[in-house]
DNA sequence: GGAAACAACTTAAACGCTTAACCTGCGTTG
DNA sequence: CAACGCAGGTTAAGCGTTTAAGTTGTTTCC
């Protein structure tokens, strides 16, 4: 029952506070007999609460859901014996009989990145606004686990489904839309019978940064690039090339990441022996760049004097770390609201022909920004005389 | 249908790929006849599927609950025609017939905040290893959101809930407990009759945090509070000043915090000024650290050269931040897996009466501590002569 | 003053599934 | 060879709601 401490070891200690007795996890089927299981637990139905009140079922069931055809007598008395008894309708048979539950479902890839809650709390607070409930379901980036959740969504019978995440095949969103399920979707999916599309403008934000950058008189800008196969990186990707070339400058160096911390990390210590050294890093997320940055540091590489960083998504991340990092606002609360409004608007609409959403975005200014080193500048001035100017 | 560039805007436009039609949302009611919310659509049910592969509905049910009644041919030909019409049970109904769903809930207090995203994701695994569905309700820190959560909870008729906020009545709780569904609960209640208590060893973390402190030579701690309202920050507090006491030093000064980025900030700040300046800072949660180091930092105050700062929870933010955090691991993942089982144990055992289970805490040394300053030293000396071994 | 309209109910038929109870035919068994 | 057991079905009674259709009793209107 005691513990003691050591460092290693994970200390779980479980203290029952009961006699012991024979219900462990490994308790044979044998005497298994009266299981809460399998005693259907008689609990309170409508029809308690009509006899109690001395009304129909039908009464309880109008006053319940407001459909202004009670008494305002019969109202009060029906109320109070719910209170009184404590009822509570069943969710499962309630949206048996009604037929369209008012139910949509979120899906995405990994609530632990931390571009998802947000999303998925902006979704889940409009949905509650128009009258909805929200279940959520995680993929893990498991294109199996996220046919899965498509399935959990039609067994449920949901009027429409938030996807967020790529690792869904457009197979599966027809099947969705087949069965008369309103849709939205990041950028892959056209537009179609009930199903919309929500587009982040990433390559307008793409573009912002390399606007501040080269303005700052950075001339060499890396970037460091995500997971090959994610869509929505190539799409980052292919805007960084097209702003460099808009403000006559040459890719490059272009450096693969994993959208993770580590890859971040070991990008940022590539870049400290690059010769010659751009003045100016890309990250294709936030996440990258603290890890760039941290590891330019460890490589004794001063951030911003001797190089730039910046980041994207704005996450909070941005914001607590050290140096703060200049970013790019997605507007990542605006995604689930709209994703929202989007599902409501096609579930209610008469014509469920989807639409598109284009989302903006947005300069956040830091501090792991500034001007490019002054040994840049003669290099600059020379720079400029050659480019035409925009 | 255009945009331009404005830092300042939140840029939303809308593209209506659709001709435009009178289905918008302010649609007068008068001509919203034939609406899909209003028309039932006849869905695929399981009598479609039995008349189409020639069995019984019994039959269809017992070979998608896998009940081995079914003969190996007929199980073969009910499957392919489920598979060839594309039919998906409906969740609700199954609820309703079979009485018990396998259905668990977690309550958090905001999915926003970094502790609980991990928590959900490691109950989520866990319960569906158990064969469990898992729903989610946020409550934003509301006392009545917590009441609708838990509302939400009795209307779907879930087996468990894992309550991982505070703002929850002991009388809701037991209200849930009452109606024969099991509770997890951090803290507060007491067991009881389905109800199972998670706890933290804060304890011995703070403890762990103090004892390795003074082994490098920190003899002023300074600890960050965070909201006094909130129970477990009372639990931390407490033990910060037993364990400072438990090795023979004064526990102060106390400053106040937020739980926040921003009150650690301002902590950082009032620390710096502080005359005589503690040596080291223990903050009460990691994201108060890393607002700390940033206020010393900004008042040009070397970490952790001149001042050792420690975080808890371990969030990944202890990693990212830069200098990396000294922290203490609470094994986040372990409480959700042990509420679901728990949970799992609760509702199966033929005797429901709740256990307590203690979560083990673990000092995990980052890079923002270290021996206090040399400076120091003598004074150490001079209280290592005057304080009895522990 | 009688038809019509209405407010305030009640009745009972779904909703889509599960499952206890029942049936049928065939191989075993004493 | 009668009795039995059993594998592999089928039938039909719920599960707890909603809601269309029906039933009152009371106004309203010409």
């Amino acid at each position: 029952m005691g513990y003691h401490v050591d460092l290693n070891i994970v200390k779980i200690f479980l203290i029952v506070y009961t006699p012991p007795h024979p219900a462990g996890p490994n308790w044979s089927k044998e005497n298994r007999l009266p299981t809460p299981s399998n005693n259907r637990a008689k609990s309170l139905t409508i029809l308690d609460v009509a006899k109690a009140a001395g009304v129909s079922t039908a009464t309880v069931s109008n006053v319940l859901n407001k459909t202004g055809k009670v008494g305002d007598k019969t109202q009060r008395l029906v109320l109070s014996t719910v209170k009184l008894l404590g009822y509570v309708p069943d969710a499962h048979a309630r949206r048996l009989a009604s037929g369209a539950g008012k139910t949509f479902g979120i899906i995405v890839s990994d609530i632990e990145n931390p571009f998802f809650p947000e999303v998925i709390k902006s979704f889940e607070t409009r949905a509650r606004q128009l009258g909805y409930e929200a279940i959520l379901s995680d993929t893990n980036y498991d294109p199996r686990r996220t046919r899965e959740a498509a399935e959990r969504m039609m067994e449920h019978k949901v009027r429409g489904v938030a996807v967020m995440t790529s690792e869904i095949s457009l197979k599966l969103i027809h099947e969705l839309a087949r069965r008369r399920i309103a849709v939205t979707f990041l950028d892959l999916a056209p537009v179609r019978e009930y199903v919309s599309k929500l587009k982040i403008d990433y390559v307008a934000g793409i573009q912002q940064i390399v606007q501040y950058l080269y303005e700052l008189g950075h001339r060499r800008i890396a970037f460091i690039a995500g997971r090959p196969g994610l869509k929505s990186n190539v799409v980052r990707l292919k805007a960084y090339e097209k702003s460099m070339r808009a403000v006559g400058l040459e890719p490059g160096p272009i450096l693969r990441g994993d959208l993770r911390f580590e890859g971040g990390l070991a990008a940022g210590h590539a870049i400290a022996k690059l010769n010659p050294r751009p003045t100016a890093v890309m990250a294709i997320n936030d996440l990258t760049a603290v890890g760039v940055i941290k590891g330019l540091l460890q490589a004794g590489v001063r951030v911003p004097d001797e190089i730039s960083i910046t980041g994207f998504d704005k996450t909070r991340l941005a914001e607590y770390s050290n140096p703060t990092i200049t970013t790019v606002d997605i507007h990542r609360e605006m995604l689930g609201k709209i994703a929202a409004d989007a599902l409501h608007e096609l579930s209610v609409s008469s014509n469920p022909q989807g639409k598109e959403y284009l989302i903006g975005a947005e300069l956040i200014v830091g501090e792991s920004s500034g001007p490019a080193p002054v040994e840049e500048r003669s290099e600059v001035r020379a720079a400029f005389a050659s480019i035409p100017p925009m």
